[in-house]
Parts: structure tokens; C-alpha cells; sequence
DNA sequence: AAATTGCGGATATCAAGTATCCGCAATAGC
DNA sequence: GCTATTGCGGATACTTGATATCCGCAATTT
């Protein structure tokens, strides 16, 4: 149960582009030698983004990756479920209903307790996520990383 | 980002043992046929679980495992990180440090943002599971099922 | 025309989950 | 004590997904 690390590679990146001046972009070598990052794979990984609709990709130079939207329209979740998908975390095979002690299907009309806490907790989880956007990841930087990351990637 | 198949089968293995008598014991190998498991597998993963504290196992005939607690002190938390884990979903590997756009220890004083938020929303995760119990479990079940499970497994 | 950049596909490697089997130790019943 | 049952640990194999690289192609800027 881990989120690949390049979910936190495309955090980065999008929290990266989001520092720009609206539209700014940045090619996918510039942002794997700005965190020190495999670059084919990182290019990649971004395409993901672009494929989810978060990203805008223009090839040529000064070509790059730029955010689809404003970065207070982009959610923490959208990124990483960019990633990682949305299937769940818990999936059940009802394997109530399967072997020796199989319960017969008029007592299975409602959904497995397990399964209904277990997919409450995950929604707890996607709720989070969905109540942050890049927007609040930039007001929360410390002063003056803003300002380094558009002399460097701007 | 997915729990191992073995997380829903060892749920439904506490689950059927909070359902017997007090003290009510059950093999690997009964529990594998009743939900129809692969019994050498299963019986691995519910060693899991006695490392844990969370089952009390015994050899010999009329042996096998039994809940080390009563159902309402055990969690569904303590049974998925029994299979899982208590690794976090997400690791900050700090790359806000790393490469060309490395931020000075200065600014580095206060966790990531992104890292602070994620695990916000893991720790949800978590509190939610916490909160439920195997009792909860059986309580929630349709009228005769834990008749017949005590039937097949007492 | 040339250089830059993203895109898709092919391939290789590594870790984790799934799955089985073996020998050993412990226990209950005879 | 003997035997059958059961859990325990280790060894092994297979599959899947994540990590990682490389190639050719298409698009765009200069």
C-alpha cells in the first residue's frame, strides 16, 4: 500500500509550474535536473498529467509543460490520481459468497460491512486530498522560494 | 496504491472468529475452505496476525487460531496493519532539496507542504479504521449468518 | 533546414504480492 | 510413548507493477 514515488515527483512538478507566472512553462529535462530526477522517466510520468487534462504539453523549443488550468482549480487528488489511477484501494471479491461457508444471496443484498468501512475510510482519504489545491501548496511556501523558482525555471 | 488481496481475507478471518463463542477456535485450513482460499498462502498471512497480538494461535488436533482480545478491542486499523504495514502511503524524499533548484536548509525549516498534506489525509485514513471494530463487524450482520457460521466453524 | 521537445512503443530490471512445499516443534488423543 | 494434527519458519517460484532507458516519429521554434 504505497503511492509510487513518482507521485511526488509530479507533485513537485505541478507545484513547480504552478510558481510561474500564469502559463509559464518548463520542459521535462529542465524539471528533472530542478529536482535531480531520472529525466526519461520523469517526461514520462508528465505525459500521464497531460493524458489527465492537468497538464498542457507544446513540443519545440521553448516548448514544455504548462497547468491546463488556474492552480486554484487543481487538486492535490487529480494529481496523484493522474498517477496512480482511481481504482480503490480495497476491492471485494465477496468472498462471503464463495466456499464451504458461502452465505446464500438473500443475506448479501447489502454491501460487505468490510468492504462499506473500508471504502469510507478511502473516501476520507480522496476528500482530503480534493480540498487542496496547488494554489494553497504555493501560499503556504516560505518566502523567497517562489522568486528562486521563476529565476530558474521561468 | 492497492492492499493486498490477503488484507480482505484475513478481515474475513477475524471477522468469522469474532462470530464464534468466546474463546472459539479455527484451523487454516477450516477457515481456508470456508471462504475457499489457498490454504498454504492463507495460513501464512494469519501468522501475520498472531506476530501482531491480534490472534492467539495453538498446535494440534482441535488446534488453530482464536482472537487474542475481545471483538470490540480489536480494529479494523490493527488487522489491515498487521497484513500492510504501518509504512506511510506517502514518503517525502525531500527532493525540494535536491538538483538545481535545491532550496537552503532555511527554507526547509517546516515539513514539505505536500508532505504535510498527504499525510493529513492518510492519518484520516487511518482514524476511520480505527474506529471500527470486529464487534461493529458482527453486529452489522444479517440475521443468521453468524447462526451458520458457528455451525460450520464452532 | 536544423535543433528542440513531447509522444508512443519496446525493452530491461527490481521489488512486492501470490503461492507452494518442506522440515520442525508443539499438542491432543489413544 | 505413538500418532495425527496443527502452527511456524525458511526456501523457492511465478506474476505484476514500478522504475528506468532508448528509439523513432511528429510538431514547433528559430
Amino acid at each position: 500500500m504505497k503511492l509510487p514515488e513518482s507521485a511526488e515527483w509530479v507533485l513537485h512538478a505541478a507545484g513547480s509550474l504552478a510558481q510561474l507566472e500564469p502559463g509559464g512553462t518548463a520542459s521535462a529535462a529542465r524539471l528533472a535536473e530542478h529536482f535531480d530526477l531520472p529525466p526519461a522517466y520523469l517526461a514520462k510520468q508528465l505525459q500521464a498529467l497531460v493524458r489527465a487534462g492537468l497538464f498542457t504539453a507544446t513540443t519545440g523549443p521553448r516548448g514544455g509543460f504548462r497547468l491546463a488550468r488556474h492552480p486554484g482549480d487543481i487538486t492535490l487528488l487529480e494529481i496523484v490520481e493522474a498517477i496512480d489511477g482511481t481504482s480503490p484501494f480495497y476491492t471485494c471479491n465477496e468472498i462471503r459468497q464463495q466456499g464451504r461457508g458461502a452465505a446464500p444471496p438473500e443475506q448479501c443484498r447489502q454491501m460487505c460491512g468490510l468492504a462499506r468501512h473500508l471504502h469510507a475510510a478511502e473516501d476520507a482519504w480522496r476528500a482530503r486530498l480534493a480540498e487542496v489545491t496547488l494554489e494553497d501548496i504555493v501560499d503556504g511556501l516560505p518566502r523567497g522560494v517562489q522568486r528562486r523558482t521563476r529565476e530558474l525555471l521561468g
